[in-house]
DNA sequence: GCGGCAT
């Protein structure tokens, strides 16, 4: 029951005091106090959220990988137009987090549910805040700090640097409505705004992890690299055209690949009479870009 | 001085 829960103090009582401390925020959001701990345990490293008001508090577990997806997550919600958000799921090991923005006369805010197998389901609500969403907005950055802290704390038993492969960590879908879908949505929504940071936003190459996984297409005479990274903000995609010397990119989150990856469908699907019969696409894995 | 969700 406890194999693969991380930090849950499952299981006979000691609710993770034995824990290492590694970090510890607080955030104050109206009058709602939240506090973050990022904690260690032999399970692996998780980060505790406690939403506290004057009589209740309450708990989600976070386990590490999933801090870049709540750091895009909630990206996505601040960025994004009122009307234009959705709910979103995210799995994590064996647990599901839900996040759903509501509205009442208080305002607005975004619910994120954890629900696992064997423990009820914990909720906290984030205010978004009067004014341009500040707080999401102040709890975003707090998750950034944390996220980019994560990454100077070495677990000294690591012994994989990447224990997840790509396709097995994490799946993040789309709950309701997901912007655009398979069904005929006559309306795709432009959620390519806020999905789709440019490269310019990314640090030094330096923090650009590669997770080892690159492949390149061509398309007439351009190369088309497909490499997926991570750095300080998350885990993307970046999809290179490199054409003679020159070489652009777009960076996709990879809270964004599920929708991109609708919408290639889409317009492969209505121009399918205009490329069929075309060849020439080769796809091929290469080594690992040095720099 | 808030208070939502939903078991």
């Amino acid at each position: 029951m406890e194999g693969n829960s991380v930090g849950g103090g499952g299981g006979g009582g000691g609710g993770g005091a034995n824990d290492v401390e590694l970090l510890c925020k607080t955030l104050q959001v109206e009058h709602k106090l939240f506090y973050f701990d990022l904690k260690e345990n032999p399970r692996g490293r998780y980060l505790k959220i406690s939403e506290k008001t004057s009589a209740t508090r309450s708990t989600i577990i976070v386990p590490s990988n999933g801090i870049a997806w709540f750091l895009d997550l909630f990206n996505y919600y601040v960025n994004s137009e009122d009307q234009d958000v959705f709910s979103k799921e995210l799995q994590l090991d064996t647990k599901v987090f839900y996040f759903d923005v509501g509205e009442n006369r208080r305002g607005r805010f975004l619910k994120i549910s954890e629900a696992s197998v064997s423990r009820n389901r914990s909720t906290i609500i984030v205010p978004a805040g009067n004014a341009r969403d500040e707080g999401w907005a102040a709890f975003r950055n707090i998750l950034a700090e944390i996220n980019e802290a994560s990454g100077l704390f070495v677990l000294p038993n690591q012994h994989q640097q990447n224990s997840e492969a790509p396709e097995r960590i994490i799946g993040l879908s789309d709950d309701v409505g997901a912007g655009f879908i398979s069904s005929n949505s006559s309306q795709p929504a432009p959620a390519t705004d806020s999905n789709i940071d440019r490269s310019s936003d990314l640090p030094p190459s330096d923090d650009i992890g590669n997770m080892g996984v690159s492949k390149v297409i061509r398309a007439d005479q351009k190369k088309f690299f497909f490499d997926l990274g991570n750095n300080n903000r998350g885990h993307f995609l970046r999809i290179s055209e490199v054409t003679g010397s020159d070489r652009s990119s777009i960076i996709l989150p990879l809270s964004g690949l599920k929708q991109f990856h609708e919408m290639v469908g889409h317009f492969v699907e209505i121009t399918k009479d205009r490329i069929e019969g075309m060849t020439g696409v080769n796809v091929r894995t290469v080594d690992p870009p040095q720099r």
